[in-house]
RNA sequence: CGCGGGAUGGAGCAGUGGUAGCUCGUCAGGCUCAUAACCUGAAGGUCGUACGUUCGAAUCGUACUCCCGCAACCA
């Protein structure tokens, strides 16, 4: 049986604008999901994204808009589908919590979790939060203002069901014990070991229809819908088919989920529990990416007019700049600040002069010396070299610490421009046997830097392949 | 004491007990196949502060200072 990886991003709201942060997360998932595929075939590897599209936020941004809440939803999922082919995001789909197949799947992980009893009714008061979708306790409270919206929450009264959350408690502590790399990074890991440790609350996952007519009918319940993170989490296994192709999904599941750091209790607390409960075995591992903050190292945020819109980069410097920056340029699972003296600097150092240079040189020497290529005049100690240079990358790559795997191709390029001054084949005194060897030598090195750099920059790389293989000089990366 | 992360040459980072390293930038030289690209060399750091452990600490301990995230639209 062929190994298989299914890979999955978290889903943004549809009404957001796209950030530089969805773009991290994007970027650093297709990368993920073209590096799997050329090493376990198109057929073996599944990549899912797309929109969270219920809840009260969308409801009255709806209502604000003047517009049918089905016609709003629809506007803003074109919009990032949009967003995901100006990044050339390689989605096997693209899941929106309001298609057909999703309904049925979250109906029916609520039948399957409240036939494992962990569903109950009890009436709740409490303080809603619109901007954050929860209820707050007063001990969350800022001068009575939820501290992350500045707003003061709405008084609700009602009768939600419950999941069970704290019934998996020891579960979930086992879960993270027992797999050290089950929220990467480490960090992580232990500050949810510390918040689970620290005592879980059931949570309300249904809200009054009267008050909020948008979302999944909690089944049996005319009066209920599901809470939008219930169903929303739920996407991750309906796109490979739970509820309506268990052949599929068993095939599939489970995944390696990304997300941001703010999002990794849902990811790795919350929806760890609701899988146990709907006895399906949890996530294989969850990648909490950093965050990007802005240039002088404080959050990114529009009040303080300090965002960097990820439409304005790849118009101003292209789609393989911005795609190499966010994974060659900056630490796979740490903040750091957004510099565009560093994109800049990446783009120029690395594949400008790096690899695109050093392609061209080889190009215009093997035509120049009339060498013929052939793999087997590759040295064997030269082979070996490369590949060492390639392994790293690949463990990696394996490990999906994008930004280290980066730096071994940078110095696979490093290593063949040193090579290339060293023998300088364009000498005329070298015997053409020798500058042959060196040109086979280079050949191959390059040929494997574009396979180590193609899942991040798939256009360039083909582009790259075709030069290569016709010897015909090309300027991959433009100026900047 | 809410929880967590961080402070290393001009900038960004690596480095979990044994003579401080990488990339970019700067300066000097070399090469000419190449997108003024490439190669070599140099300058530049008492590793946030103070105590402590140790033969020896960027690395371990304690205290402190500052920055950031969780936690404003939000990955």
């Amino acid at each position: 049986m062929s190994q298989k990886f299914y890979l999955t991003t978290t889903l943004p709201y549809v009404n957001a604008i796209p950030h530089v942060g969805h773009t991290l997360e994007f970027v650093q998932a297709d990368v993920i999901a073209r590096y799997m595929r050329q090493k376990l075939g198109n057929d073996n590897v599944y990549f899912n994204v797309g929109t969270d599209e219920h809840g009260l936020k969308i409801f009255r941004k709806a209502k604000k808009e003047g517009l049918e809440i089905q016609d709003y939803v629809d506007k803003y999922a074109e919009k990032w589908k949009e967003f995901c082919e100006l990044l050339q995001i390689s989605y096997d789909r693209f899941i929106r919590t309001t298609d057909t197949d999703h309904i049925k799947s979250a109906t029916e992980f609520w039948e399957t979790c409240d036939e494992a009893g962990d569903i109950y009714k009890k009436k709740y008061e409490g303080l809603y939060c619109v901007g954050c979708e929860e209820f707050k306790t007063e001990k969350d409270l800022v001068d009575g203002k939820c501290p992350a919206h500045q707003k003061e929450p709405e008084k609700y009264s009602e009768e939600n069901y419950f999941f069970k959350f704290s019934k998996y408690q020891n579960k979930l502590l086992e879960l993270y014990k027992k797999n050290a790399n089950f929220v990467k990074p480490k960090s992580k890991l232990k500050e949810m070991t510390s918040f689970v440790s620290s005592g879980l609350e059931d949570f309300s996952i249904s809200r009054r229809k009267e008050n909020l007519p948008w979302g999944v009918p909690v089944p049996g319940d005319d009066e209920q819908v599901m809470y939008v993170w219930f169903d929303a989490l739920v996407n991750y296994i309906t796109t490979i088919g739970y509820g309506s192709n268990e052949e599929k999904f068993e095939k599939w599941w489970p995944c390696v989920q990304l997300c941001g750091p703010d999002n990794t209790r849902f990811q790795s607390a919350m929806w760890q529990a609701m899988l146990m409960s709907a006895g399906i075995e949890p996530s294989d591992q969850i990648l909490v990416h950093g965050m990007i903050l802005a240039e002088d190292g404080t959050k990114m945020s529009k009040t303080i007019g300090n965002v960097v819109s990820p439409f304005d980069l790849i118009e101003r410097y292209g789609v393989d700049a911005v795609r190499y920056y966010l994974v060659a340029g900056i630490p796979t699972f740490s903040d750091v600040a957004f510099s565009y003296k560093q994109l800049e600097s990446e783009y120029r150092g690395d594949l400008q002069n790096n690899f695109g240079n050093l392609l061209n040189r080889i190009i215009t020497l093997i035509k120049k010396r009339e060498v013929e290529i052939d793999e087997s005049r590759v040295d064997s100690n030269f082979k070996k070299k490369v590949d060492e240079y390639v392994e790293n990358y690949t463990e990696f790559m394996d490990q999906f610490v994008l930004y280290d795997a980066m730096k071994k191709v940078e110095e696979l390029g490093t290593y063949g421009n040193r090579y290339i001054a060293e023998e300088e084949p364009w000498a005329k005194n070298i015997r053409h046997e020798e500058a042959e060897e060196v040109l086979n030598n280079l050949h191959y090195l390059v040929r494997r830097m574009i396979v180590c750099y193609s899942p991040v920059l798939p256009e360039k790389c083909k582009k790259a392949e075709q030069a290569l293989k016709n010897l015909e000089n090309v300027i991959l990366f433009e100026k900047i």
